[in-house]
DNA sequence: GGGAACATCCAAAGCGCTTTGGTACAACGA
DNA sequence: TCGTTGTACCAAAGCGCTTTGGATGTTCCC
């Protein structure tokens, strides 16, 4: 069923009940009634091509997953980001559609998507530090949002972040009112920025009270639950192994947290641990109490929020230069403890 | 740059530019040669909505996402199946659209799909028993290929899914092997057919060996952390607790872990367990030996080889009664030893 | 009663492609 | 020489919508 022919079958033109559907004034009540019934009845839909074209919009905005061609690695939060924007776009009529590209391709899928006029959007994900995608888009004159941030970006631009510099921040102050003093880094890849901007608030805190910032208890790679493994057992096997422990992702935390039991301690007396927690469906901190202390910030919320931004400012231009900081909730659980005294 | 513009530039009709783009014959060498060339200079790509318009297809397969709105959980294997998939559909000149759809609006969604002539097929994610979306498609007229299978379904479909019932069988054979006669399942969500069928594996093995199946030591539930774990922990303080588990996924399987741990006990030793493995990146099951003795199936293949089935069928209409059974493999690791014996 | 103002509808153009049904010209065999 | 066959091109229709620029009544007020 299309245009056409619903208006043959209503006896009208195509112009009064495309009109009709899109709330326009100048349709009898009456007859939009009808109309409406009909649309219904007969389950008529406008075809999304078509009405694309007819009004140069897309009603499409795109999400290009940068996959790294290294580890073949995708970002875990991904889903979750993803279930929350995508309600929204559902929402006001708009389709979400995904890219993958490895890492040297992102500029010609961003390219393409424009060339092909296949989107009216894009989400930028997992920014970088100084990310060339911020001045391609803006030179190309494709309207986006990060999510996340960029170091190093000259050009305004429209971003959506979590405070990681101050959660982190608060979370390394939080271990050193505990009395911990050895406090091991098991971070992201830091070039990108959300890592950067933790490490920065970590060492921060630490300075801020005269505590040395010691590259040997410092690591930075995938968010594995190996990774976490492995960087805590080398971490305890040093001569002076830390008290307690960050990380930037609950799945490293779990990896941590294996290091720490095979070693014969226990988490939140001999070893405690802080991390990152993206409040992944299928990844929960525990149930009523977190099992680890957490910085925490929802990824699907995240995602909702930033799809309404990037369809607001589709919508009018001026409001593409939103910056909106979350700040990450600091939740108390079962793997903290004051420091442990020294014999 | 559109296709008119172009044709102008090179004092050439539309007609024959875009049969020179798309490989017609009727068109002199030498021009197509000049036509490709002036394409790649002015960043020329036929925009996908009038290109779809055009031809009648949308060039565009839809994922539909099931979020069960009472967990508002997003299955974790989502990102790699869609990594998978989306390289093949790019390769092919094939979008990929997401829709998100709670449990009540599925329906809907992929009538809206089909009537919005949005894309040319789908694919079905997280099949159920008895899977009322396969009736649905079939009498929508949408191609579809089902990622897993749905038992009771009485009309052929295509689909693509590993051999449950045999991994599990095999899995649960392995630990009879090593001796062991309790062996617990922590299984998915059972109306989930993927579920349903792992569980018969393990039934059916124990069963050709005259184990007893017992209910008390079999639970299902959506695959996190925090059920692996409180359903390990409820049974080992069961009078008569299990000395090997079988997990459904590596998520659950380190809440198992933490439980094992947490009661003292040591895994591969006093408790064994087994789990399926998706091969997903982010969670990779240890680094050359694994961690967990596990059936393993990579999803992220599995996206590859059913977005080639899908396209292929969409194509052909008689391909699309492909069924493809991937079997999984049964990796050896750390967490499996022979029963303890009893005192 | 006549023109203004409004309400309600419509025909047709246009969005950027593909595809149908040609035309023009050269080469060829009879 | 003429028809036939190929080769290389093109004009125009059509895909299913939206939107422009009317057209046709109706109502209202002076």
């Amino acid at each position: 069923m299309n245009l056409k022919q619903l208006s043959q079958k209503l006896g009208l033109s195509q112009t009064t009940v495309s009109r009709a559907l899109n709330g326009y004034p100048e349709v009898n009540e009456a007859t939009r009634m009808r109309v409406e019934r009909a649309a219904a009845q007969y389950h008529y839909r406008p075809s999304t091509r078509a009405k694309g074209l007819a009004t140069g919009k897309a009603l499409a905005i795109g999400h290009v997953i940068p996959i790294s061609s290294k580890h073949e690695m995708v970002n875990p939060i991904f889903g979750d980001f993803i279930a929350g924007a995508g309600e929204t776009y559902a929402r006001h009529g708009y389709e979400m559609i995904l890219c993958t590209a490895d890492d040297g391709q992102e500029e010609q899928v961003y390219r393409g998507l424009k060339a092909r006029r296949a989107v009216d959007g894009v989400v930028v994900h997992g920014p970088r530090l100084d990310d060339s995608r911020i001045r391609l888009l803006h030179d190309i004159g494709l309207p986006f949002v990060v999510h996340g941030r960029s170091s190093g970006a000259t050009l305004p631009y429209a971003w959506l972040d979590v405070n990681n510099r101050h959660a982190f921040q608060r979370a390394t102050d939080f271990l050193l009112d505990l009395g911990h003093l050895r406090i091991g880094l098991i971070n992201g890849m830091e070039f990108m920025d959300f890592a950067h901007r933790r490490r920065d608030g970590y060492t921060i805190a630490l300075l801020a009270r005269g505590v040395p910032v010691d590259p040997s208890i410092m690591r930075s790679s995938e968010m594995t639950e190996d990774f976490g493994y492995q960087s805590t057992r080398d971490m305890l096997a040093l001569g002076d192994p830390p008290t307690a422990l960050l990380c930037a992702s609950l799945i490293s935390a779990l990896g941590a947290r294996r290091a720490v039991e095979e070693a014969g301690l226990i988490m939140g007396r001999d070893v405690s641990i802080i991390t990152h927690d993206d409040d992944l469906s299928y990844l929960k901190n525990g149930g009523d109490i977190p099992i680890f202390t957490a910085t925490r910030s929802s990824v699907r919320a995240a995602g909702a929020r930033l799809a309404e931004i990037l369809l607001g400012g589709i919508a009018d231009p001026e409001l593409l230069h939103q910056n909106v900081l979350l700040e990450a909730e600091l939740m108390v659980g079962r793997s903290t403890g004051p420091a442990p005294r020294k014999d």
